[in-house]
DNA sequence: CTGAAAGCGCTAACAG
DNA sequence: CTGTTAGCGCTTTCAG
């Protein structure tokens, strides 16, 4: 059976379309006898309300896009997935749903997408920017829907932006070697040119000079953010002589915390190490890994509740929001 | 500004709704000279067709619905994460969408779910159904759109269905500790009763019969999927004196692993282990994890062609698709 | 307290 | 080769 239109409601309960239309809102007064009418015929015909129509009618479609840069491999795509697990979440509360797209860290798709969500088909998007600082994001997003950043900072301020201040976890994590008598302290890095990473390191070296120490630069080591590099970079602090590693990136911490295994430098005896970004699974390596924690599932709420408050009509100008970073400690430093 | 519509574009271009409607979907033969006029109004007013007013028209949305049953651990959630990243690629290749939403391995909110699906919103569902092999699907799943059931297999077959032969994988793992002359070989699982719990302690028996040993009921310990009762039920074998363990979970799996590593028994001398679902992080325990590997991504991208299928009319009676699992063999066994 | 009817933006049958 | 026009199913104004 093919499904049952308002119309039809109101022609089985000898009302008017508006009539059942009301009754369904709550949008006026209807008297009980005549919605009784109406609920009795709904469920008789399996009524189902059609959204497509209503959204059309209410330039509401109650969908939110998500635009997420996802790249092939389970450790940095885990944070955006957590974040993506908190937005649904709150959005499923206030009656909003989720598209879920994924630009695979490349500009191209990204703004390609942005224009598949410009054809009026979401209320609002959260974006977590492609790495890059050039991208002017008001090429394509003109204003028809409110957009939220997260995790990274676009060039242009065209929506609220909700970040984590990752620097913090860092700072806090190089005090702490530094308290426990390292003064040789390396430091691996992804890319630098992105806010996270340019941040991150800015950190360090505030945490050495904070503490009136030498920084040695020869001890900084930037890559691609992979497994090898990781540990290539590794080999090296370890033939400068380091007594701790900081790595601030996700996937690297396991490359460098894999060499180290593999050449049986203990940790932390020989050489501590606090790494990025705290999963389940850090609690069976050996020894347990201390590390920078972001909350990214709050990072999803947070978006949201900006995003919300757009949509509910607030004009301010837009806001830029830093989540703290936490640091973890268990047994590699 | 607000959008032009493609009267606005018609006017424009001197010609009527419909020449512009089959310009844009290439639906009937136009003249060159007409068109270009089109597509020189469709730029001047930078036109976006509104997809909304579209859908209510084909009755059509392009969008599909994922439902997934992601409860608070990165662990077991990684595995549905990365089955969305899948589908979600395979989809967009197909110029459809995706909404995801997540049932939070509760059956009532996935019906909820499905219900909100059912207001004429998506033009197909992949669900990952809650577990619990008694709900009718038939309930709420009325045909109007097609179904696809992935990793978990319902009652009712509403749909067609794409599971992981995680049979095999157990099979071959418990297999190779025997060969490696294990006799006593413990088996740990989350709660009987859905339907890959129950194959894979089916494999585990078959390989013992199979290979003439005796099996010992006591060595089969089943327990809330969690890390905890990971290690409470890892201590127990452990005192039944097995020297081999196979978790057929994941989030237990750390928790045995972390038993074994709290009470300095030693992997793979003192008790061997082979654990569940493979991720970038079981390189850094130590040994490295030998674990039964799901083709998560691939499970996602199979969904998707399925459901594909079907929405280009296939008609066939709903088929039952099992992917392969792989035995992946580090230093852990 | 309720109904009639316009119209959201688009597609496609029908007509030329 | 192109235009006219009737809806898709709903919301909402205006009128009673």
């Amino acid at each position: 059976m093919v499904n049952a239109s308002m119309k039809d409601v109101a022609i089985k309960a000898n009302v008017s379309t508006a009539t059942v239309s009301h009754v369904i809102n709550e949008t006026r007064y209807v008297a009980e006898e005549t919605k009784k009418k109406v609920y009795a015929a709904m469920r008789e015909l399996d009524y189902q309300p059609n959204s497509v129509a209503r959204s059309l009618r209410s330039r509401k479609t109650n969908i939110i896009g998500l635009l997420v840069p996802l790249v092939a491999s389970d450790t940095s795509n885990f944070f955006f997935m957590s974040i993506a697990n908190g937005i649904e979440q709150v959005l499923k509360e206030n009656g909003y749903n989720l598209i879920l797209s994924n630009s695979g860290e490349d500009l191209e798709v990204e703004q390609n997408q942005i224009k598949v969500f410009n054809t009026q088909f979401i209320d609002g998007l959260i974006v977590a920017p492609v790495d890059s600082k050039e991208h002017d994001y008001r090429e394509n997003l003109h204003g028809t829907y409110p957009t939220v950043f997260i995790d990274r900072e676009p060039k242009d301020r065209v929506g609220d932006t909700v970040l984590i201040d990752s620097g913090a976890g860092t700072y806090d994590g190089i005090r702490l070697l530094i308290k426990k008598g390292h003064h040789r302290i390396g430091y691996i890095t992804g890319p630098l040119g992105i806010t996270t990473s340019d941040e991150r390191l800015a950190a360090y070296r505030r945490a050495f000079t904070d503490n009136g120490l030498a920084l040695d630069e020869a001890l900084i080591k930037e890559g691609k953010a992979t497994f090898e590099t990781g540990e290539e970079l590794t080999e090296e602090l370890v033939k400068e002589g380091v007594t701790a590693i900081f790595v601030a990136n996700n996937v690297m911490t396991m490359g460098a915390v894999r060499y180290l295994q593999d050449h049986k430098v203990r940790i932390p005896d020989d050489v501590a190490i606090i790494g990025f970004d705290d999963y389940d699974w850090l609690r069976i390596t050996s020894p347990p890994l201390s590390v920078v924690k972001q909350p990214s599932y709050e990072l999803g709420r947070a978006a949201v509740e900006f995003l919300i408050d757009r949509l509910n009509g607030n004009e301010e100008p837009y806001r830029l929001h830093r989540l703290p970073s936490e640091l973890v400690i268990r047994g590699s430093c």
